[in-house]
DNA sequence: GGCACAGATGAGAATGATTGTCGAAATCAG
DNA sequence: CTGATTTCGACAATCATTCTCATCTGTGCC
């Protein structure tokens, strides 16, 4: 391996984007965009897109692909683990869930049927309590 | 109740997209257009999405969304359960898996936080063994 | 501090998947 | 067959995301 990924460098819109995500919420790009120019920042929209990815890269955001197709990103906890979430289709609050035995489960059918270079994905999706107050439904 | 849905009428276009669902992978509408036309169709793009959907809608077809953010359509056994997929990044090549317990453990994750009408994703990807040997990694 | 330069930014164009429009053609009840 | 309704198909329009490229800015170095 000769290339070490070359550490991103620290600059304003970065850590604007950082600033910015503080809710624990899943939220589009374009979504983080709009919060950060409502609150001042000039940032452009194709910055928050790169931030956002090469944020997810480093684990430092989780990431989701909503059935829209639309990307859906949120801070995760630092150094946290591989994990899952039952997340709100109206208005992107999520929860944490622990998904107890699924990481064999999924490496012993991979085995089964020969399949390499597994991945997964388990996502649970709802309307939560305020949303459904709203009227959401 | 004034709008029963009105049972989709029978075309040709229909039965073309119904024929060409034949193999076993998971394939993007533009992808199956592709084939129908490539047979001798004239089918449009615009009708084969709408077919997809529509058939989607009853059941007959699955449809996944991939990492890209595309849509994945095959056609599914008739009258199936609800199931989920063990699918091949490279060529689309799926089986079916089952997942014991796991729509009882959803519905107790949902209702442990009050969360409603419930909907899941479990989809396993990797690489098959016709893809690995063709060097797809 | 001051310099050099690779990496980062932003405005806007480009892309690519999907959806909308609308006149023409097909389906189906009577 | 006839007319009401639905579906087609070509193509324009959307929408999220990516690309281009001229300009700016961290970062390592003196
Ligand atoms: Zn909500
Ligand atoms: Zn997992
Ligand atoms: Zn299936
Ligand atoms: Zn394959």
């Amino acid at each position: 391996m000769s290339a070490a990924t070359p550490a991103p460098r620290m600059t304003r819109q970065r850590r604007e984007i950082l600033e910015a995500l503080d809710t624990r919420d899943f939220r589009s790009a374009q979504a983080w965009h709009e919060r950060l120019r409502s609150e001042g920042s000039t940032i452009g929209l194709a910055t928050v897109y790169r931030g956002l990815q090469s944020l997810a890269d480093q684990g430092e955001v989780d990431a989701v692909v909503a059935e829209s197709g639309e990307t859906l990103y949120r801070r995760c906890e630092a150094g946290e683990e591989h994990h899952h979430h039952l997340r709100c289709r109206g208005c992107g609050k999520a929860v944490e869930i622990d998904v107890p035995e699924f990481e064999a489960f999924a490496h012993r059918i991979a085995e089964q049927h020969s399949y390499g270079d597994i991945q997964h994905t388990i996502e649970l999706t709802g309307i939560c309590p305020e949303c459904a107050a709203a009227g959401k439904d």
